[in-house]
RNA sequence: GGAGAGGUGGCUGAGUGGUCGAAAGCACUGGUCUUGAAAACCAGCGACGGGUUAAACCGUCCCAGGGUUCGAAUCCCUGCCUCUCCGCCA
């Protein structure tokens, strides 16, 4: 959520702003909704310095014994017209609230201008693309040759987009969790963290998912209205919710693995071969709580973090910075990932790092108590894939073929498979 | 699933219809003392919205949502959550 006072403020500004990302903000309708909450407040609040003071005056006539029917009668009518401006009052205001929670956040100043992922700009390259002196086959082939991927079986067990994994690549996906866990924990700071897999509404309201993206997620059929998580950052972000934090627990910084749901509705006809869009699918997140002052050099660390991954394992990538208008709704400035898929001779989005300085916050009503002013202020927060477990899986099916139908093993996995070094065809 | 207890400020915790936004303690901030620190003592200290140059001031908030009342942290209803005991269970 954007700070309503900017939005009073500063109107002009936050309109020119969201228009960067295509965003078309209804100016005239907020003006008219604030005026007349502002007209209403005022109303209701004489309204109830009123009743409050009558109120008083009773209770002190009452405690001097005095004969209190007068004062009732006085204060009879004065109760209708409050009730009806409080109703009015909190129209308005959910009204307003909304609209305020429909609307995304503002791109950072450092995040290009542009229409479509077509317009994000390259920042860095690391690596080669592969090469090879045979015909490279994508990762399901692969996969497949390996006995180790079937998708047949999957949409047999569920439907389409989820996959079976058997024997060495299913040890080597969990190899990737565990590798990945280690490096962050180890070098680089980060919490390990387990949380629910099904999270409330709130939660995701607080990190931006809802209300605006339900179609995406998968909503379980229960009284509580409880859903799958499309990934670790709304448990993970959400433990800060509602809580003020002590200045010497700053930052916080979390690695977690869980699996993530996703609907996706809207995706169809996308990436329907193989593992890469699929409606299960493992992640490490990496969630960082900071100063606001600290969050875009979070954000520049936090990207290094993934990339290690991946320089790690030996897979060429890019750094994207994403334009803006191709960012998430919640994000002022993205990089994402793009590993190098050898068998679509391109390279695909593996993680995605973002800053959303406090937009998070603010709906998490996330805070640290600022030692300055002594006042709970609100917490930048940052998050990023390290990485996408299944697509790097993929990569590595298709970096790491051989000739012969083998899968080479990355070195910094073997130690995490007992040593083999290399996965057999079946 | 059954029975009971409870949800109050950053934390612990008192408060059962009328100057209660709320005792006390801890934490925090400032001061006295000290070479410095600690201790001790004194003072200050909730959040949010409106208002103000700043204050004063006004409103809302004691889990959430309804209700009773001139007036609710306090009474009633519903929901959520936590704890204890019993049962069941990986």
């Amino acid at each position: 959520m954007l700070d309503p006072r900017l939005i009073r403020s500063e109107l002009d500004y936050v309109v020119a702003q969201l228009a960067r990302r295509g965003f078309k903000l209804d100016a005239v309708r907020i003006i008219e909704l604030e005026a007349q909450r502002k007209d209403i407040q005022v109303r209701t609040q004489t309204l109830q310095a009123d009743r409050n003071a009558r109120s008083k005056s009773i209770g002190q006539a009452k405690a001097k014994g005095e004969d209190i029917a007068p004062l009732l009668a006085e204060v009879g009518k004065l109760g209708d017209h409050l009730k009806s401006a409080e109703q009015e009052l909190s129209q308005l205001q959910t009204e307003l609230e909304a609209i305020m929670l429909g609307v995304p956040n503002i791109p950072h100043e450092s995040t290009p201008d542009g229409k479509s992922e077509n317009d994000n700009v390259e920042i860095r390259r690391w690596g080669e693309p592969t090469c090879f002196d045979f015909d490279v086959k994508d990762h399901v082939d692969v996969g497949e040759q390996l006995g180790g991927l079937d998708f047949d079986t999957a949409a047999k067990i569920t439907g389409s987009r989820f996959a079976v994994m058997t024997g060495g690549v299913a040890r080597m996906h969990r190899a990737l969790i565990q590798f990945m866990l280690d490096l962050h924990t180890r070098e680089h700071g980060y919490t390990e963290i387990y949380v629910p897999y099904i999270v409330n509404k709130e939660s995701l309201r607080g990190t931006g998912q809802l209300p605006k993206f339900e179609k995406d997620l998968f909503k379980l059929n229960d009284e509580q209205e409880y859903y799958l998580i499309p990934t670790a950052e709304v448990p993970v972000t959400n433990v800060v919710r509602d809580e003020i934090i002590d200045t010497a627990d700053m930052p916080r910084r979390f690695a977690c693995h869980t699996p993530c749901f996703r609907s996706e509705a809207g995706s169809y006809g996308r990436d329907t071969r193989g593992m890469i869009r699929q409606h299960q699918f493992e992640k490490v997140e990496l969630v960082q709580i900071v100063k606001p002052e600290d969050s875009h050099q979070a954000l520049e660390a936090l990207t290094g973090h993934a990339e290690i991954v991946l320089q790690k394992l030996g897979l060429p990538y890019r750094v994207m910075a994403l334009c803006s208008g191709d960012i998430g709704f919640s994000s002022t400035k993205t990089y994402d990932l793009e590993v190098w898929l050898p068998a679509q001779n391109t390279y695909r989005e593996i993680s995605s790092c973002s800053n959303f300085e406090d937009f998070q916050a603010r709906r998490l009503q996330a805070r640290w108590r600022n030692p300055e002013t002594g006042k709970p202020e609100l917490v930048h927060t940052v998050n990023g894939s390290g990485l996408a477990v299944g697509r790097t899986l993929v990569a590595i099916l298709e970096n790491y073929q051989q000739a012969d139908g083998c899968l080479k093993v990355p070195e910094v996995l073997q130690t995490y498979m007992g040593g083999l070094t290399t996965i057999a065809k079946a």
